[in-house]
DNA sequence: CTTAAATATGGAAACGTTTCCATGAAGAGA
DNA sequence: TCTCTTCATGGAAACGTTTCCATATTTAAG
C-alpha cells in the first residue's frame, strides 16, 4: 500500500499554504477562483484525500460506532446489528462489529480498545449486564451507549425483550394447554443472562399456574448429540409434555431430534421456542414461539446511541409497541385429547398415535401482551 | 464523555517527560524501577489509556480492518461475516462492518471512507465486480484486499462458490430427474452479479441436457406476494415442474407459496435452493440445494487479508475443499412416475395430469404483480 | 488620493503518540 | 582519580489535519 498524498503534497503543487488547501476543500474560508481552480487541479492529479486519522486526532471525533454483540452466527443479532448499522451509517457513522462469542474476556478487551479507538458510542449486549467490566469501563468513560437485550442496570438504557415477562406468558400457554410437566432447554445457559432470566421466568410461572417447576437441560453450542441429549432427558423426566427451548434455532433443532427419537411434533411433545426468527414460519409444524422484532431493537438502540451523541431527546418506545408477542404455531397442541382419548398421560416412550392432534390453524391471534 | 488524561497529563503528574511514560508503558526502553513506579501510579490515579487515534497518527497503522457486504439480514454474509471478524479480532484487528444493502452509491462511499480512515485492508462483496467504483479505488490505493463471492477479475484475488458451474450442476440435477421445464427464482438480479451468474450456468446447463430454457422471474425483496406472483409465473409457464431459487430463503418462502397454491412439494413442484443454510436441513422436505460454506469462506478471506498485510503467503484452498456440493433433498423428486406411464417423457408440453396440477389461484389478488 | 474595510493567504499551534537524539548520571576498568 | 561505557531521562520532531491569527492584497468609501 503506496503512502498516499497528503495535505501538503497538495499545497506544494499548488504552490499554497496547507490552510488554504483545508478551506478549498472544505469550503470553510474565502478564496480566489484560480487560487480554487489550483487546489482542485492538485488535488485531482495527486488522487488526494483528506486522512480521516488526521482529522480525527485535530477534531476529536472519529465518526464511528462500536456494536458488540455475543455472534452474528444468530439470526437475532444478526438483524439487530443490520438495523443499527443502518441508522448508523445513514448519520453518518461506521460501525466496528465485534463478536464476543459469549466470551468475557473478548468482551472486555474488545470494550477497551473500542474506547481507546474513540467511537462516539457503543450499542452492545453483554454477557452479563451486572457483572460486565466492559461495561463498567464504558460507564466510567462516559461513553454514550445503550444496552440491547440486557435488562438494564441502574444509569444504563436498555432496549430490551422482557425475557422474564416473555417466558413467564409461555408457561401460561402450556398451561392453557393442559400441559404439566415441561422442560426448559438453555444454550449458553452460564454466559448469558437472558437465557437465565427465561429460565426463571418461565419456571416462576409455572408454578404459579400450578404446574410442576420445569426440569432443565443445558445443552452446548450447537451440539450434534442433541438427540441423545434429548432422549436422556425425557427419559429423566416421564411425563414430560412440552419443551420450551431458549431460542428458535435451538427449538427446530429439537424437532428435528424429537423426530428422530420417532416422537410425533405436537402429538408427542409440544415445544415452543423464542425469537420468531422467520423460519419459524416455514415450517412444519410451523413453530409456536415469543415473536421479537430484533431489527426494530436495533434502530431504537442505534437512534438512541446517536441522540446521546448529539444531546437531543432519547428516543422512547411507541405506545403501540411491544417488546414481544407469543406466536401461536403448530409444534404446540392441547394436551387434553389425550387424556380423554387413551387415557394415558405423556409418559416415556410416548404414545405414537398417528391420530395426530391438530393445531387448529383458525387461531391466529397474535395476543399482544 | 469527558475527555480522557494524555500521556502529557501521566508524565506531569509522575514528574517525568512524555517519553518516559512512552517508554515504561510499552516496555520499549530502560527505565528505573523507582521511574516506573512512579508512571504506574500516576497511570493508575488518572486512569490513563493510550488513544489510538494518536496511536495511529503516528505509527500509521489503524488495527481495523473493513468488511463490505450485502446485508447480513442474510444469513449467508452474516456467516462470513462471522468467520472473517473471528479472524481479525484473534489477528489484533477490528472490523469495521458496512451493509450496502446492494446499493452501489452506498457501496462506493462506504469504500471511499474506509480507504480515508485508512484500514489496514478489506474484504468485500461487491455489487458487481466489473463495474465497481470502489473496487477500482481500492486497487488504485493498492490497499490489500480481498473479494468474497464475486467471480475475481484480473488481479484480484476472491474467495466465492463457482456460482457459473454450481448452477450448472443444479441443471444436471434436475435432468437427471427427467425435469424439462424449470423456472429460475431470482432476488436482486439486478444488483447480483452472483444472480446473474447463477442464471446463466443453470441456463446454458438445462439447454446442454436438452432442456428447455429456464423461464426467469425476478421478485423484490421478500415480496409478501410471492404466492400471487408464482401462481402467475406458473400459469404463464405450463408444464413447469422444477424451480430453482437463487438462494435457500427464497426457496423456502417458494415452498410455502407452492403449498398455498395446493402445490405439492417435490409432488407437483421440485423445489431446489442454493446455499445450504442449516435450516435447509430441519424442514419437511428438506431442501435439496447446494451446499456451501461461507463461514470458512470468510475465514479464508479474512487470512487472504491478514497475509497480505504482513505480506506472507497467501492460504490457498485445500485439494480437498470444494467451494460448493449438491445437497439432495425431499425437495426435488424425479418426474419419472408420470413419464413412465404414458411414455410422453420429452413430449412439449410436458405431460400432466390436470386433476393433480391443478391449484386455485386466489381470485382476489390473482391482478396484483 | 487617502483611509477603512473586506478579502486572500500563509505561518504556526494544537490534537496524542512514538522515536531519534542529546545530555546527565552512574558504574567499571585503569 | 580519570576516562569510557552503559543506563536514564527529557526535548523535540514527525504523523495529517484544522483553525487562530497576522499579514498582504484588493475593494469600497470618503
Amino acid at each position: 500500500m503506496r503512502q498516499p498524498a497528503t495535505i501538503k503534497d497538495v499545497a506544494l503543487k499548488a504552490g499554497c499554504g496547507v490552510a488554504t488547501v483545508s478551506r478549498v476543500l472544505n469550503n470553510t474560508g474565502p478564496a480566489s477562483a484560480a487560487m480554487r481552480q489550483r487546489v482542485l487541479a492538485a488535488v485531482n492529479e495527486l488522487d488526494f484525500q483528506f486522512s480521516e486519522v488526521g482529522r480525527s486526532l485535530q477534531s476529536s471525533r472519529t465518526g464511528t460506532i462500536g456494536c458488540v454483540v455475543p455472534s452474528i452466527a444468530n439470526p437475532v443479532y444478526a438483524d439487530t446489528v443490520q438495523g443499527a448499522q443502518e441508522i448508523f451509517l445513514s448519520a453518518g457513522f461506521q460501525t466496528l462489529l465485534v463478536c464476543t462469542n459469549y466470551n468475557a474476556d473478548i468482551e472486555s478487551n474488545a470494550i477497551r480498545t473500542l474506547i481507546a479507538k474513540q467511537v462516539a458510542g457503543i450499542v452492545l449486549t453483554v454477557s452479563d449486564a451486572k457483572t460486565s467490566e466492559g461495561l463498567s469501563l464504558i460507564e466510567k468513560r462516559q461513553v454514550p451507549h445503550c444496552l440491547l437485550f440486557n435488562a438494564a442496570p441502574d444509569n444504563h438504557v436498555s432496549w430490551a425483550v422482557d425475557d422474564y415477562a416473555a417466558a413467564g406468558r409461555v408457561a401460561d400457554k402450556f398451561a392453557e394447554n393442559k400441559h404439566v410437566h415441561t422442560g426448559f432447554l438453555a444454550l449458553n445457559f452460564q454466559s448469558s443472562d437472558r437465557a437465565r432470566q427465561r429460565y426463571e421466568g418461565f419456571a416462576e410461572r409455572c408454578v404459579y399456574n400450578g404446574m410442576s417447576k420445569p426440569a432443565l437441560l443445558e445443552v452446548e453450542e450447537d451440539s450434534p448429540e442433541l438427540t441423545d441429549l434429548l432422549g436422556k432427558f425425557l427419559r429423566n423426566n416421564p411425563g414430560l409434555s412440552g419443551i420450551f427451548a431458549s431460542n428458535d434455532l435451538l427449538a427446530l433443532a429439537t424437532i428435528r431430534s424429537a423426530r428422530k427419537l420417532s416422537l410425533d411434533v405436537p402429538g408427542d411433545l409440544s415445544i415452543v421456542g423464542f425469537d420468531g426468527i422467520k423460519i419459524g414460519l416455514m415450517v412444519e409444524p410451523s413453530l409456536a414461539t415469543i415473536a421479537t422484532d430484533p431489527r426494530m431493537l436495533g434502530t431504537y438502540a442505534g437512534d438512541t446511541v446517536l441522540s446521546m451523541i448529539n444531546g437531543s431527546a432519547l428516543p422512547s418506545m411507541p405506545d403501540t409497541y411491544q417488546t414481544f408477542s407469543f406466536r401461536d404455531g403448530g409444534s404446540l397442541a392441547p394436551l387434553a385429547a389425550e387424556s380423554s382419548d387413551d387415557g394415558k398421560a405423556a409418559t416415556f416412550p410416548p404414545s405414537k398415535d398417528p391420530t395426530k392432534r391438530q393445531f387448529n390453524p383458525n387461531r391466529r391471534d397474535q395476543d399482544e401482551v
